[in-house]
RNA sequence: GGGCGAUUAGCUCAGUUGGUUCAGAGCACCUCGUUUACACCGAGGGGGUCGGGAGUUCGAAUCUCUCAUCGCCCA
């Protein structure tokens, strides 16, 4: 059979895929092997696939692909997560165009218009995965809101509240104005802005003297209930005591100190909005101060801010920074840089606000979550995401759980009454119910009388227990599957999730398992454009990864999602890096074709050449395959591929299939083929990994291979002690270089046969046949004298000479190329001397150091005098 | 403001406990080349005083200090 000239991945690959899936290779059942198991981190439901998604896929496909040739039983866990606020942000927008508004609908019709759009777009990322040949367990796809899961959470919830870590709060949250929720702080970005620091002058009561404050936010001047200053800042501390009057809404606030505020910003005069500033809620809690919450849950102001109401936060700074002016009071304007925090999902400013949330416990849970990564039992790669972890674990805040929002998880809190703990926490309202009599000692109430909280669950209340809800072990805690794929293996992911996620799954794992959710946490990169700016659809800078796909085939993209890919590195994507990926799957392609064009023969003699070669091949892959091993246990995945990459295409290609190929129009020893073709196995099952499709094309066309019979569940090779020969190649191919060199430096064609003549003091004539068929040569002869009339060169401490016929020889250039390569290497031989001269170097230094500096100050001696006397004899 | 990390060839990065000719790889670049797998190719080649400075040491890309620039996280 023919074969194409090119791989053509758009004809092959689904099938491919297709045949993989269809003969279940992908589906993981529990028996007696050993399990390699991941999660996927469950990509957003509404989500398409993005760069990010290629390189953190990739990563686990090649991890579970390698185990699954290690003769593990893999088992990569595929899903989504509901994304609460995206998600529904979505579902408004899409109703907002049919000319509906949420505050129409009902909660039930709401949700059937969410679920609605789930099905018909959900999931869309998981069939872009299989484009790229994620060889996920699809018979185990899962989504955070199903109903399994939705019990795992609830459940999760019941437990942790009646453990006490749950509980309900009146705190400064980080409130999202557009989608109206409260977010966690993880949720809120903070960014640098360009903004203005109004300086507002406030009137004294009983005193002509006025003070002045500076606020970047002169709306919440409304809200002020205090003034404050520092106690020990004596520009001031006549004013102690005293109450000032708040511009506008001409309230009398009082002046208190406190050593919070700052000497040095502004004017040292703080102003307090315990309603819309964290700090200034602080500082009105230790002195006793009014919360006046002057904003609507819109960002609009509110009836208590008495003037502008109804008018959007922002128009209201432009506006009452004008009515100041007009006042008189407003006595400086500066240009001021600092940073705001803002919505990770609506990109709206955060308005710090006061609101009953609820809350998760860190503390306790946060202590074995930090022992166990710092001790080593969960490794993280990079190690140094170590330090980030620990910090943020030391410092870490209650978490606030609660959205006010409608798709997710609805909070199982059930009121029964006004007061503030009137309620009751069960997976059930029939089970609140009977808490509820109990606690308010009423036997009459019904369930008609039972509120369930309208709020739902933070997105990642439901993640953080993903390694273990996948295997349903909250309902099932003994079941077979948690027992056999749970702690799972290795997890890899962004570093950006790390606190929203990866912490949070650790924490979960020694509550509810006792053990580690993983072994192994990967953090990527982050995919940057060339101009190292994050990829994002706003900037429209990302290539669409199907499209790419369909360019440079999957083999090539994955190829080159990892080519530039060090742990915890960002990746500066380019475009080239599939294609030289690309070209790398045409180079193993033209390699097979070659070795399939061969005419076999069981006649033709084993030549000695091919047999040389096949003992060095045999070495050298082992050479490699030890590397391979150790890249792979570190998690550098980008060095794994870098080996592969040069064992085949400079060892494979360039040499051995070099020295084995055939002369013209002759015929392959039937042994020697038998070897090529187990060589290239062994490259194809160490590619396999990362380029899966082209490989096992290959495999496939070597042979008619038994149905059911895959390259993608075949073994990894195994390491096995070799005759030890990388070394003693790696000098003939010294010195086929060298000769090649002299060709192309005189211009001598590689048609002309040439002679080769050594005076040879370590001699090895294993490889000749090698040089010579390589080099063209018509013979190699050891001799004991110089060769007149011929170019010369000593490597590893022989003399070679090429005789040239005819006065072809330019003497007075040989003598400068030895004169030049003389001074050379007695300037090495000098420094060597130095140092070996040097009485500390020679009595501090280890024993083999120095003998090393000896062996180094022999060689260059010999090959000087070698030179030396090849000079002389000119 | 606090913490962490980085700076090595044109670009992206390796460089394990200081010690072989240790200054490396891939890509890019330059020269030559269509010899019967591949021009998505082959052969050969150029290119860095390892951010600056100081120190420790027989010896520093590697350890210490300092300065500069940049990045990330937290406040």
């Amino acid at each position: 059979m023919e074969l194409p000239k090119n791989y053509d991945h758009l004809a092959k690959d689904e099938a491919c895929y297709n045949k993989w899936q269809e003969q279940g290779f992908f589906h993981s059942e529990p028996d007696e092997r050993e399990a390699y198991t991941i999660v996927i981190p469950p990509p957003n439901v509404t989500g398409v696939l993005h760069m990010g998604h290629m390189l953190n896929n990739t990563i686990q496909d090649v991890l579970v692909r390698r185990a699954r040739l290690l003769g593990k039983n893999t088992c990569w866990v595929p899903g989504t997560d509901h994304a609460s606020i995206a998600t529904e942000a979505k579902v408004v927008k899409r109703l907002e165009e049919r000319g509906i508004k949420k505050s129409e609908l009902t909660r039930e019709e709401f949700l059937k218009h969410a679920w609605k759009w789930t099905d018909e777009y959900g999931g869309t990322i998981l069939r872009q995965l299989k484009r790229l040949g994620a060889s996920c367990d699809w018979e185990r796809t899962r989504f955070t809101l199903e109903d399994d899961l939705s019990d795992a959470v609830i459940d999760v919830f019941v437990d942790l509240f009646n453990k006490g870590l749950i509980y309900k709060g009146v705190r400064m949250v980080n409130w999202d104005p557009k989608a109206q929720t409260a977010l966690s702080d993880e949720e809120v970005v903070h960014k640098e802005v360009q903004s203005k620091l109004y300086y507002v002058e406030y009137d004294i009561v009983g005193s002509d003297e006025k003070l002045t404050i500076a606020t970047t936010r002169p709306e919440t001047i409304l809200g002020d209930s205090a003034i404050c200053i520092n106690p020990n800042d004596e520009r001031w501390v006549h004013l102690k005591g005293k109450k000032a009057i708040v511009p506008i809404v001409n309230r009398e606030v009082p002046i208190i100190e406190d050593e919070y505020v700052d000497l040095e910003f502004g004017t040292g005069c703080l102003k307090v909005t315990p309603a819309h500033d964290i700090n200034d809620y602080e500082l009105g809690l230790k002195h006793n101060l009014p919360s006046i919450d002057i904003l609507n849950d819109d960002g609009t102001l509110s009836e208590a801010a008495q003037f502008y109401i109804g008018e959007d936060r922002f128009a209201v700074r432009k506006k009452i920074a004008e009515d100041l002016k007009e006042q008189g009071r407003l006595t400086k304007v500066e240009e001021l840089t600092n940073k705001v925090g803002f919505s990770e999902r609506t990109d709206a400013v955060i308005e710090p606000k006061l609101s009953l949330q609820w809350f998760m416990k860190m503390g306790e849970m946060a202590k074995p979550a930090l022992d166990h990564v710092m001790n080593g039992d969960i490794n993280f790669y990079p190690e140094n995401t170590k330090n980030t972890y620990k910090h943020w674990m030391e410092n870490i805040k209650d978490w606030c759980i609660s959205r006010q929002l409608w798709w997710g998880h609805r909070i199982p809190a059930y009121y029964y009454g006004e007061g503030p703990s009137d309620f009751a926490i069960a997976n059930s309202a029939e089970k609140a119910l009977e808490i509820a009599k109990e606690k308010s000692g009423n036997t009459a109430l019904t369930l008609e009388d039972l509120r369930q909280d309208e709020d739902v669950l933070d997105t990642w209340f439901s993640s953080w227990l993903w390694p273990i809800s996948v295997f349903d072990g909250f309902k099932n805690p003994d079941n077979k599957e948690i027992q056999y794929y749970y702690p799972t293996n290795d997890l890899v992911t962004a570093p950006e999730i790390m606190f929203f996620w990866v912490a949070r799954m650790i924490m979960a794992g020694y509550e509810y398992k006792g053990e580690m959710p993983f072994k192994n946490v990967y953090y990527t990169g982050i995919v940057r454009d060339k101009q190292r700016r994050k990829m994002s659809k706003s900037l429209g800078n990302s290539p669409d990864p199907i499209k790419l796909i369909e360019k440079h085939s999957a083999d090539g993209v994955r190829v080159g999602m990892l080519f530039s890919s060090p742990a915890g590195n960002d990746l500066l994507f380019d475009e080239s890096y599939c294609e030289q990926g690309r070209n790398f799957s045409n180079k193993i392609w033209n390699a097979f074709r070659l070795i399939k064009g061969w005419e076999v023969s069981d006649t033709v003699e084993v030549d000695d050449v091919a047999e040389q070669a096949n003992l060095w091949f045999t070495d050298r892959f082992q050479t490699a395959l030890v590397e391979l091993n150790d890249n792979y246990d570190k998690f550098r995945m980008s060095d794994a591929l870098m080996t592969g990459y040069k064992l085949t295409w400079d060892e494979f290609c360039s040499w051995y299939l070099e020295l084995v190929k055939p002369a013209y129009e002759q015929p392959l020893a039937r042994k020697t083929y038998q070897q090529v073709i187990a060589h290239l196995e062994n490259i194809l099952r160490v590619l396999s990994p990362f380029m899966p499709f082209i490989t096992e094309e290959i495999w496939q066309n070597i042979e008619a291979r038994e149905d059911g019979d895959s390259l993608m569940v075949n073994h990894w090779p195994v390491q096995t002690k070799t005759e030890a020969l990388v070394e003693e190649f790696e000098q003939t191919k010294s010195l086929i270089s060298e000769i090649r060199t002299i060709r192309k430096d005189k211009n001598i064609s590689f048609k002309e046969q040439l002679e080769l003549k050594i005076i040879a003091t370590t001699a090895n004539k294993r490889f000749d046949g090698a040089v010579s068929k390589l080099t063209n040569l018509s013979s190699i002869d050891y001799v004991a004298e110089k060769v007149e009339g011929s170019l010369s060169f000593v490597l590893a401490g022989n003399e070679y000479f090429i005789p040239l016929s005819g006065g072809a020889i330019d003497v007075e250039a040989e003598k400068k190329k030895l004169t030049e390569e003389i001074a050379y290497n007695e300037g090495f031989l000098k420094s060597v001397e130095k140092k070996l001269s040097n009485e500390r170097f020679v009595s501090n230094a280890p024993e083999a150091i120095v003998a090393i500096e000896r062996k180094k100050m022999a060689d260059a001696q010999e090959k000087i005098d070698l030179l030396k006397k090849q000079l002389a004899s000119f």
